[in-house]
DNA sequence: CTGTTAGCGCATTCAT
DNA sequence: ATGAATGCGCTAACAG
């Protein structure tokens, strides 16, 4: 049923050859069937079909300027919180007909630079990204490229072209008057190490009004890296009462190593994560923590670059997605439920 | 800063005139300096930076036949079971220049064939693809392209081309094999709908040599979708001893739910997952799971592809990187220490 | 509705 | 070590 033919691939010209049409009408005939007769679009949909052709479509974008993909950088796809901007940002530009690329930076501007370096020279029809772009030169490069950009993840009035997120001092703010609100004394914070985890980590002080015992996580932020969190949070305080954490991951890490030592959460631990993870609110006790709406920044981002690849009007440049606080057991007053929320 | 130059960007022309030779040199300077004098590769960059010049890898690609793009095929960004291998996939491929284009294919045939078909015509240098490809249709066409082909995460000995992975059916016998010598009579499986998660099943079963209760969840597989399966499976037989479940994530849903009946995990009921996610060692209890070297596949699979490219040979076309049953505490006898391993 | 002409930006022939 | 010509496969212009 194979070794067919391990030789060349049917182009373009072989399939206008079988239909017996000229180049442009086939090409017109499967790409834009609206202005070719219905005859001549069977003939031609039958000899692509005979002849196994697949359009290159390099060649189509070096031509029409139109690459149909889409670069996406993420810092690192271990990094689970953008996890379903990615997936939403990929289904959606697939709908649209459109390929995602996807690039990593592991946190670093160099590497972030070069990555998108490449992504230009790929021509793609947008470029998303997680979190501003810090190098300055990369900002320009971007902006002289004039290849929409949509910036995510985070918050500025000076994008460089598009952007849809939310502000992280916001976030830690709320949070932090959140823990004002419940009085607790003995207060610590797990954070990354990333810029936006730093952001909220300010804005969460800036709320408390004062400095307290911080514990640096690299990241990516895991289950291992939460224990050990609290291992030093409790070193620096062992009268400890309460946890805020850059991550659900943290969090969950600093709750089962609390109850390794016999504390119990929320009892002698209030915890509070990041992100809404899925596990959170289906665990025991469930994790309190802030809402982002991930998918929403995604879809958000795919109608940006899709509306300006086809000169729609954009409405609004820089779009504030917002988030929310989710109360659970871990920071409530009893813990002793079923999970559910 | 900016507001340099709104108009078209740089050309490898461009370069050349800057720099006062002729097109081909400029591009044998940038790209293949080995043959090129100092002075002229000296100019010819100097020229390149003055300029701003960002190759075009579409053009480049057309011509040279080399994309420098890979196809990387997931069920869904969602299934976290092969994120390690897609990171890792990425970063190898990046190192060697080449850059990943991410497909999705839901876990259906119609969509992977469509996905498949749009790769293609994308002209990769490469094609990597999580599980077996189903329908003879898109092997057959994937054969014919020519493109180099890797499926991994399963096992045949009838791949398109090359392979990466192992076999889920001896997974499932050794985790049955596991279990029965732990003489538990009251067992039941939580298992995802897809694949190769039935296939584990079946081996499962061949090891047991009979039947048992099982709950069969959508994926993406969840904490919360294990909670449900629990549930299920206590309804079927209120005796139960032990669970098999297709993921960490849905062991430990089944130990949640489990705890917040009361059961003890594994005192009252052993659970044992599939894949090692990295929360699985440092719970309470700590998971009993399958070992699978994600990153291993990724880094095989990038390869197989870039020698692939490069002409070299294939010492193998089939690796099996096998797998590990590791036990913890979710499944020892034991279940009251800190949690570590 | 269909066809002819031209060229996207680059790298592979050849030649010098 | 450098250059001139040619064409990868396709689509935007125009023409008919």
């Amino acid at each position: 049923m194979n070794a067919d033919s391990p030789a060349k691939p049917a182009t373009l010209h072989d399939v206008a050859k079988a239909a017996g049409v000229s180049l442009i009408t086939a090409s017109r005939a499967l790409s834009n069937p609206g202005i070719v007769s219905d005859k001549t679009i069977a003939k031609v949909q039958a000899a692509a079909e005979a002849t196994g052709y697949i359009p290159n479509l390099l060649a189509g974008g070096l031509k029409s300027k139109r690459s149909l993909m889409v670069a996406g950088i993420v810092p690192s796809l271990s990094v689970l919180q953008f996890l379903p901007t990615v997936q939403t940002l990929t289904n959606e530009l697939a709908a649209a007909g459109y390929q995602l690329i996807l690039g990593q930076t592991q946190y670093d501007p160099a590497v972030e630079e070069s990555v998108l370096n490449t992504m230009i020279g790929r021509q793609p029809d947008g470029i998303v990204i997680t979190g501003l772009v810090r190098s300055q030169r990369a900002r320009d490069r971007l902006r002289r490229s004039g290849i929409p950009v949509v910036e995510t993840w985070d918050l500025t009035d000076q994008p460089i072209d598009m952007l849809v997120g939310f502000s992280h001092r916001k976030v830690g703010e709320a949070v932090g008057a959140y823990f004002m609100g419940k009085k607790w004394q003995h207060i610590g914070v797990a954070s990354g190490d990333d810029l936006r985890a730093r952001m909220r980590r300010e804005g969460f002080l800036a709320a408390l009004g004062r400095e307290v015992p911080t514990a640096l996580v690299p990241a990516p932020s895991s289950l291992e890296r939460g224990r050990l969190a609290l291992v030093e949070l409790l070193a620096s305080d062992p009268k400890l009462e309460a946890v805020c954490c850059s991550s659900d991951q943290l969090a969950h890490g600093v709750m089962v190593e609390a109850m390794a030592r016999g504390m119990r959460v929320p009892g002698d631990l209030a915890v509070c994560g990041f992100g809404n993870a899925d596990f959170g609110a289906h665990m025991l006790p469930s994790i309190s923590t802030v809402h982002v709406d991930g998918p929403e920044i995604g879809r958000l981002a795919a109608r940006l670059i899709v509306d300006r690849c086809r000169q729609a009007p954009i409405s609004k440049r820089v779009i504030d997605v917002g988030f929310r606080m989710i109360e659970r057991q871990s920071t409530a007053g009893i813990g002793t439920s079923s999970g559910r929320t």
